[in-house]
DNA sequence: CTGAAAGCGCTTACAG
DNA sequence: CTGAAAGCGCTTACAG
């Protein structure tokens, strides 16, 4: 079961012990310079690859960090994987994927394995907001394994996190609109219980932001982040409010729901009523009319999460990854938004 | 540097040699029932979890399987990796992912890391059409590492793949609306030089369908699998071939780009013109008019293509995994697609 | 059914 | 600057 060639024949064949080889091999400052190049032509011409396995048993060290997503087929996230995954090739590490569906037990499941010393460190991007989930996630971040989380909410203090600033953006979208002139404004929120406060935060924002233009309507529509569902809260707003002349949705999956009732029920956007979304997915630029929404960094926000993870597993100073970083939203004025009819 | 709880202190407390944990570890049959409660008993109390590392080295056998995606962004791929996934979750397998962005470099680079020991098998995914890729490929296959190529073709009878019949896709959609009464139908075709003779064989589907049904009147547009791109060739069929009164798109995303350009002519769908597209991915069904396509299974082919490499790596029999398996398209009729006019 | 022993391929003090 | 030795935490024939 002997690997052909590791690196004991690498040393037999460079005249030099195991150690030494081992040295160059993780550029130890502590060889000769011929040496080194020895081992390295040595090690090149004989295909040499280290075993990880070896590796990872001796030094305790995987070079890989565990990654948990919700849904890896939905765009949003994927763009935090992927961010994630760049600033993790970057630093050669590697990246251990667990997909968990939404499921908690899954997601539990995920973290297990990712503790069975595959993993030097976990980088948690969203995912639900469950109690049983959460109080294990503390657990692991109190004891030994690095845990930085993207996108989500956490009472832990020594849980380094990178979110964005929901209420603010709601805030600032709610704003925009109100500078268009529109004086009725419908809101379409997300699912309460739904994961980091995301919904209930950008309600607050609409709010906050309504109150401080002294206007006292408004029109709250659960739509779930759920396209179907916000279809059905955007025909409910139609009806119920004929007078509304801009609906702000809490995601853009939602938004786009809502286009295609409005579209249904004869409405011209922007003339007719705006539409504001929130997320910038993809599809936003796509979709006709293009829609107006505010821009979440997804891509920087996984890479800056897993440059936290690994400034933290190489030891570097708390300083550099310990401080909670909380994004701005960036206001994208497309084709759905426009002021209010004379 | 001693891991607090091992295979021995389980030994131990449970009055047992190490062998013995390990056995019942690996869920070795010749273990006795009264010691193999005992064992597990001590293992809960414990909070046990065996060392991945130590295990690979010992075992030779990491069961992680590599992935190689070349865009996880783009949910026409990441559909592919949740079927994988789901599938190695199941046979309690890990993943660690590989994230190309297209550049064969790195392709090569993620694929030479997984050979580190890190991985006992590799899947991959689409991909460019490199050939200094398909060289390292091929030589792997022929060595040690265990690989299975999904939705891509390769001329390598030792690499099972899994793909989908796309000469045979586009003969159907072809005749589909062959069937509709239309007799000038464009086609925009995709990217030459792209993986897996995608574009090419459509083109040879479009083109049999044609003859089959002794048609001459034919007309291909380049679109390079690109949204924007499928845009320009729009206007230029619409201009110089303004009898024409379907245009059957290589990809999904190219006939979006196409409605765009059909809208902003005044032309509607399918009243006027009818749209097919090819792949099914999410956005298909979201847009107005919802895409009539071709559906690619492409869950499942990323679910049948790890259950090929894990039989592989059980040492199953070679005839449940030996054979390559290719999957027909599926017509799905929706909106954009209609009876050609009077 | 169980244990002792060798070994997987590396890293890392320690000594020189 | 380099080597010998111990050790990382498991698995796996081998023997009984």
């Amino acid at each position: 079961m002997k690997n052909s060639v590791d690196i004991y024949t690498i040393a037999e064949h460079a005249g030099v012990s195991k150690s030494t080889v081992s040295r160059v091999l993780n550029n130890k400052d502590d060889v000769s310079e011929t040496t080194r190049e020895k081992v390295m032509e040595v090690i090149k011409n004989l295909n040499y690859k280290p075993n990880s396995s070896a590796k990872g048993l001796a030094s305790q060290r995987t070079k890989t960090v565990g990654l948990v997503v919700s849904e890896i087929t939905n765009s949003f996230f994927s763009m935090f994987v992927k961010g994630a995954e760049d600033k993790a090739m970057e630093e050669n590490y590697n990246i251990m994927l667990a997909n968990s569906n939404w499921v908690v037990e899954e997601e539990l499941k995920c973290i297990r394995i990712f503790e069975e010393g595959r993993v030097d460190g976990i980088l948690k991007i969203s995912g639900g907001g469950d109690e049983l989930l959460n109080d294990y996630l503390n657990s692991l971040a109190n004891k030994e394994m690095p845990l930085i989380v993207v996108d989500r909410k956490m009472d832990n203090e020594n849980i380094p996190k990178v979110n964005v600033d929901n209420i603010d953006g709601a805030y600032k979208g709610t704003k925009y609109l109100l500078g268009l002139g529109h004086k009725k404004i419908a809101f379409v929120k997300g699912d309460d219980i739904a994961a980091s406060d995301a919904s209930i935060d950008r309600v607050k924002g609409y709010r906050k932001a309504l109150a401080d233009s002294n206007i006292d309507y408004q029109v709250i529509e659960p739509g779930f982040f759920d396209r179907e569902d916000a279809f059905t809260a955007t025909e409910n707003i139609i009806k119920n409010h004929p007078d509304i002349t801009a609906i702000f949705y809490a995601s853009d999956m939602m938004a786009v729901g809502g286009l295609k009732a409005l579209k249904k029920a004869g409405l011209k956007v922007p003339e007719d009523i705006s539409v504001l979304g929130f997320d910038d997915i993809e599809l936003a630029s796509i979709i006709d009319p293009a829609l107006s929404t505010l821009r979440q960094p997804r891509y920087q926000m996984g890479y800056l999460g897993m440059e936290k993870l690994i400034d933290k597993l190489e030891g570097r100073p708390e300083e550099v990854y310990g401080e909670d970083v909380i994004f701005e939203l960036e206001l994208i004025e497309r084709e759905s938004t426009g002021p209010v009819k004379a």
